[in-house]
DNA sequence: GCTTGACTTTCCAGTAACTGGAAGGTTTAG
DNA sequence: CTAAACCTTCCAGTTACTGGAAAGTCAAGC
C-alpha cells in the first residue's frame, strides 16, 4: 500500500510517516519504481504502535527505545517497566507544575471583581507582593 | 543599568530580554553612546511582570495582552479575569491529558512483572488490543 | 599606558515534533 | 485522454528560548 493508506491504518498523517523516516524513527519504506513508498502490514503495525506511543505522552526518542525494546525478543519487562515509570514521573511533575499554575492564578482570580472596574488583584499580583494581600 | 544587572533583578535571562526585545514583546531599550542597552527601575518592573507571568504558564502572545492591559489604567478587570481564567481551562484541559496518559499507563505497568523475563503487558498494551486484556 | 577579565554586542544554529504550502510527477476512473 | 486524487521533495513556520562564536567596551590594577 502507499503512504496514504499506511497513514489512515496506523492513525497518524502522511506527512508524519514521513517525517520519521527523515529522522530516522523508522527505516526507510521500499519505493516503487515510480518513487512511491510501499507499505506492508508490518510496517503498519510498526507505524501504530508509534502512534499509541506519542499518544502516550512519550518522546519520539523514548518510542524509538520502545520499539528496539519491542522488537527485542530477549528483552528484560523490567527495561520496559522502568522507561514507562520514568515517564509517568516526568508526567507527574508537569502535572504539579501546571497544578501550583492553576492555584496560583485562581487564588489572585478569586480576589478579581471582573466587572468594568479598573482595579485588578490579578494584575497587582503578578505585578509583585504590593498589591497581593 | 546594563542588560546584566536588569536581567538578575528581573529574574530573567539577558539573553531573554534580548530575545522579547527583538521579537517586539517589549520596546527597545535606549542605547548608550557604546550601544549598550540602558535599563531604568520601570524597564525592570515590566521584565519582572513579564517573567511573573510566564511563570504562570501564560503564553507570550498572552503576556503581551497581560502587559498592555496593565499598563491601561481604563481597562475592565473583566478583561483581566476573562483571560486569567481562559488560560485555567487550558491549564486543566493539559492537566486532563496529563492524567489520562498517566493512568492508561500505570494500568499497563500493574500488569507487568518489571523483571527478567520478555513478556511485557506495556509493550503489547502500546501495541494493540490483541494483549490488552 | 596597557593588560586582563567581566560585560556587552550581533548573528547563526539548534531544540521538539511536527505542519503547511509550493511546484511538479503519477495513477486511475470515467 | 483528461481531471481528480495521490505522491514526491524542499523550504518555511511554529514556541520560546538557549548556546556559542567573534568582536567591541569598560573598569581596575600594575
Amino acid at each position: 500500500m502507499r503512504i496514504g493508506e499506511a497513514a489512515s491504518r496506523s492513525g497518524m498523517a502522511a506527512k508524519t510517516i514521513r517525517f520519521y523516516e527523515e529522522t530516522g524513527l523508522v527505516a526507510p519504506a521500499p519505493r516503487t519504481y515510480s518513487g512511491y513508498r510501499e507499505f506492508g502490514d508490518d510496517d503498519v503495525r510498526r507505524l501504530r504502535f508509534i502512534h499509541r506511543a506519542r499518544g502516550l505522552g512519550f518522546s519520539v526518542e523514548e518510542v524509538g527505545r520502545l520499539l528496539s525494546l519491542w522488537s527485542d525478543r530477549e528483552r528484560a519487562s523490567a527495561d520496559v517497566k522502568r522507561l514507562a515509570l520514568g515517564h509517568v514521573e516526568r508526567i507527574e511533575s508537569k502535572m504539579a507544575e501546571l497544578r501550583s499554575m492553576r492555584d496560583a492564578i485562581l487564588h489572585l482570580a478569586e480576589r478579581c471583581h471582573g466587572d468594568d472596574r479598573p482595579e485588578c488583584p490579578i494584575l497587582d499580583g503578578i505585578a509583585g507582593e504590593a498589591g497581593a494581600k
